[in-house]
Formats: C-alpha cells, sequence, structure tokens
DNA sequence: CTTTTTTGCATAATATACTAAGCATTCTTA
DNA sequence: TAAGAATGCTTAGTATATTATGCAAAAAAG
C-alpha cells in the first residue's frame, strides 16, 4: 500500500517521498497550496514531486514538511542539503574560530578582548531579543 | 570606534558576519577558497561579504562554517532559512581550556568579540604578518 | 449527454544563485 | 625602481529555482 512506500523513506528520493506523503493523505495539488498559505503554489509542487527541481529551498521543504507533518531534517537530507544532527562533533567546532583568533593574540588585544567581553556581559539583562517560533 | 564595535552586533547581517570571520581569522578569499575545496570561489565569497546574494546554499553555508568553526545554523539562521531549534541557547563549550575565560560565549557575544577583534586590528595596520596553514 | 469544475501538469517568463574571466591596486622581491 | 605575484573586487554569462498562465483529461453536476 501506500503506507508500505512511505515506509522506506531512507531510501526514497525527495521527489517520490513527497509525492507519496501527499496521495496518503488524499490531498490535492491545490489543498497543499493552500495549507502552506501559497507558499508552494501547486505548479511548483508537481515539478518538486516529478523531480524536476533538485534543490528546493528550505524554507519550502519546511512548509511541506509542517503540512504533511514529517521532520524538517528529512526532508533536507532528502534535498541533498547538510543537515545538522545532535552530533557533539560538530558542536565541539563551535567557538572554533574564537579561540584560533585568540591564539594569535598579542598581550595588548588580549585583554582589549578581555575588557570588551566583560564590558558586554556588563550589560546584559536589557536584551530582548524575541525569538520567531 | 567604540560605537561601531559596540552595535547591536546580534543583530549583524549574514554578510559583515561572514566578512568579520574571515578578517578576524586573516584569511584571504582564496585561502577560504582553498579550504572549501573550491567550494566556495573567492569571487563568490566577496559578493557574500558584500551582501550582494540574499539566500547562499546550504551546503555553501556548511562549507564555510567548517572552515571558520562556526555553528552551521547560525550562518542558516542569519541567511534567512528555518533552523530546526535545538538546544542551542545556552551554548555548548569546546572541551579543551583556552588562554582565558572565554568559554559559555553566545552566538551575540561571539560575534561582538570577533567584530572588536576586527576593528583592533584593523586599526593596528598592516604587518608583514600574514596568516599561514 | 452537455456543461462546469477540478485536478494534474506543462511551459514560458522571471528572479536569483553561482561561475568564469579578468582588472586595478597593493605587496614582494630582486 | 621594475617585474611579478597576491589580493579584493567587479561583471558578464550561465544554471537553476520560482512564478504566471493556461490547457487537456477526469470528475462532478445538471
Amino acid at each position: 500500500m501506500d503506507k508500505q512506500a512511505a515506509q522506506k523513506v531512507s531510501e526514497s528520493t525527495l521527489s517520490s517521498y513527497l509525492a507519496n506523503l501527499r496521495t496518503a493523505n488524499e490531498l490535492t495539488l491545490r489543498q497543499v497550496e493552500e495549507a502552506t498559505d501559497n507558499e508552494v503554489s501547486n505548479a511548483y509542487l508537481s515539478q518538486l514531486e516529478h523531480g524536476r527541481i533538485a534543490k528546493p529551498s528550505p524554507n519550502i521543504l519546511y512548509s511541506l514538511a509542517r503540512v504533511y507533518g514529517v521532520a524538517y531534517d528529512v526532508l533536507m537530507e532528502k534535498a541533498g542539503y547538510v543537515v545538522v544532527k545532535g552530533s557533539r562533533k560538530d558542536k565541539e567546532r563551535h567557538g572554533r574560530a574564537v579561540t584560533f583568533a585568540i591564539d594569535n593574540l598579542t598581550p595588548e588585544e588580549e585583554e582589549a578582548l578581555l575588557d570588551y567581553l566583560a564590558y558586554i556581559r556588563s550589560r546584559k539583562g536589557k536584551r530582548g531579543k524575541t525569538r520567531r517560533q
């Protein structure tokens, strides 16, 4: 059945996966277009399902992932994009640029940076950057 | 000046962020091109740093993130892509102790420091010391 | 059966990412 | 000082994503 087809997710292409998702949910191209708030037109979705688009924008994939209720990462991966995983290896690398630059610091630069960092942190509390979603 | 460095760097654009990362590490456009294994040409990187490319491919961002040692999702977010929000608020630290307490940097702090470091070094004028790896 | 609507899909048109080629200026170095 | 390389940058050209328009077949309604 469709379920069976949708089960072999890891081996399917993006196009067949998207096509299976839509038919499994018994949605028309225009229903999906509507559900994505017109972010994915029916014409474009048709091209996606026929493999005529190699690398759709991540934001497109995100809209479809929401509509179909699947993981954004999975679509990203199928589209050929590198995906952030829970891998510690990647996260360990965070901050490497800073330490890298710091390795080449002169004493004056080091002092200036430390001062500036202290200055920044002393100002914390008034920043209320809102995160969308 | 101080004001320039202390401006709202947390809202810096992708372009300025990339430019700061490269200059802070004292890399040339062509060195980055090489480091990315020619996945990001020097000409393209120049356009990126000048804000002439709105949404570079995630894979491009991934290459740059690896070279600069910053988080992939931060670049993705700055490029306007939806990002899977993991637990990336209070930062993980890079195990080894650095010369001074620069652990636990938030992405905003990291940006601010890089920005400030770039400013410091731009004032210092050019010294023959070119960094190699 | 005829008309109307829906559905999937194709294609032309446009926007934008990305590449190829090269130029002007600034270092190197002899 | 002069030749040569390196650096940042620009721009024309190409590839590809995305939109706009519409059409043929199927289905639904009358």
